[in-house]
DNA sequence: TTTATAACTGACCATATGATCAGTTAAAAT
DNA sequence: ATTTTAACTGATCATATGGTCAGTTATAAA
């Protein structure tokens, strides 16, 4: 898929087959293409078909990972901790750009990540299979940019801060509404094979300002009661 | 799992074992189990442990279907074709009721359904193995549920009928939004096992008042729009 | 009670798949 | 040029799994 020199067709130099690779560089090739190939087929894939993309025996992945669960860990790191992105926290709380702005600004970066074929079938599969890596990972999600954003829509519309009155449930229930949005996105194209009739990112300017819109209905409601 | 008499110590009658079921009968019960054994384990669920379930042999199940892939094909019909409710359809247009009750009633009665552990992770893996049954049930999905929405609510906001201004694309992905804020609440229930903080009931509430109310500042944009 | 029907079983086959390991051979070190 | 290292292969094993079929036996008709 990617060719590692763009230019090999003019210089046909450098690009020597060389056979046997460093082990760190055959390790990286045999985890990206397992990531490839467990988000198309899932985990039930058999590891000589795996091989045989490689243009290797089946044997020589045993000799870089123990058995296969390993490499399908191996795989949930790449995927889970490999792509997640820290500033993603940090444009939350920046108060100098307006809330919409931000908002939109986080989402459409995170899309770019987590709309991908590869991320949203691992995603899927393994959380299919039950892995509590998936658990974690959307506790994980709550915490950095769930409850940060319902933090920021009582700045937002002047409400008190959790300080004064905790976060209620349903307003961290209502921020989850835009990622089920975007995950939905990732769903159609990925998994289900419904085209998008327009783009992601004007989806995601829609869904951000229904939210605001919304939460400017319901949140001031929800903190009322108790 | 399921005790077919709780009283059966006491009583001890009318429980015959009946080893032997009416062809009928049994077919019923195979396509119930492996409906509920395809959901926990996805489709690559092997047949002898469906019939270890069954309290049969694995070879009774090839003499009620003639292979493993017509057995899936049967749960297919159980899951989609046999669980969409036309009622549905008909609460959506009905403009006697208003259109927020109508929607919440709507999607209330359509969770009772789609939320269900069987019907979420069948969705899924039957999604994930590239079957176009998905495909077919969304588009119906659209039609049934999502455009006539749009259409309802441009009629609540006093705006051009579609006969006059056509339906944007935009105006139906915002009603996907409702859809893919419920399902996503049966995946956080029954495959990424995140449980949920408040009531489904409420939640929905909150979803459709969130979405009539960004509706009401995104549609009349949208449909100015060429 | 006997007979006929068909629901059901048990043994078996062919193939697929994860895993092992003795041996081969590029490629780096000398 | 030779030796040493380690990346890689090919053959093989054990088990799992979809599917078949001759034969058994519960059940209802006679």
């Amino acid at each position: 898929m990617s060719d590692e020199n763009s230019f090999s067709e003019v210089t046909a130099v450098e690009v020597q087959p060389r056979k046997r690779m460093k082990r760190e560089d055959r390790d990286r090739e045999i985890a990206a293409a397992a990531v490839a190939f467990f988000a198309e087929v899932g985990f039930d894939g058999d590891t000589r078909e795996l091989a045989r993309r490689l243009g290797v025996t089946q044997s020589l992945i045993f000799r870089y990972f123990p058995n296969k669960a390993a490499l399908i860990e191996r795989v949930y790191q790449e995927v889970y901790v490999g792509r997640w992105n820290p500033y993603w926290e940090t444009i939350i709380a920046d108060r100098s750009v307006p809330l919409q702005d931000r908002l939109i600004r986080l989402y459409k970066d995170y899309s770019r990540i987590s709309l991908t074929y590869d991320w949203v079938r691992i995603f899927m599969f393994s959380g299919l299979k039950g892995e509590d890596i998936n658990t974690r990972y959307l506790k994980f999600l709550r915490s950095r940019i769930l409850e940060p954003i319902a933090i920021e829509v009582r700045a937002e519309l002047g409400l008190p801060s959790p300080d004064e009155i905790p976060l209620k449930m349903s307003e961290v229930e209502l921020a989850w509404g835009i990622n089920s949005r975007i995950f939905y996105l990732g769903q159609r194209q990925w998994i289900f094979n419904v085209p998008l009739d327009i783009d992601i990112d004007s989806i995601i300017e829609h869904t951000i300002i229904t939210y605001l819109s919304g939460a400017r209905t319901v949140v001031p409601m929800l903190i009322k009661q108790e």
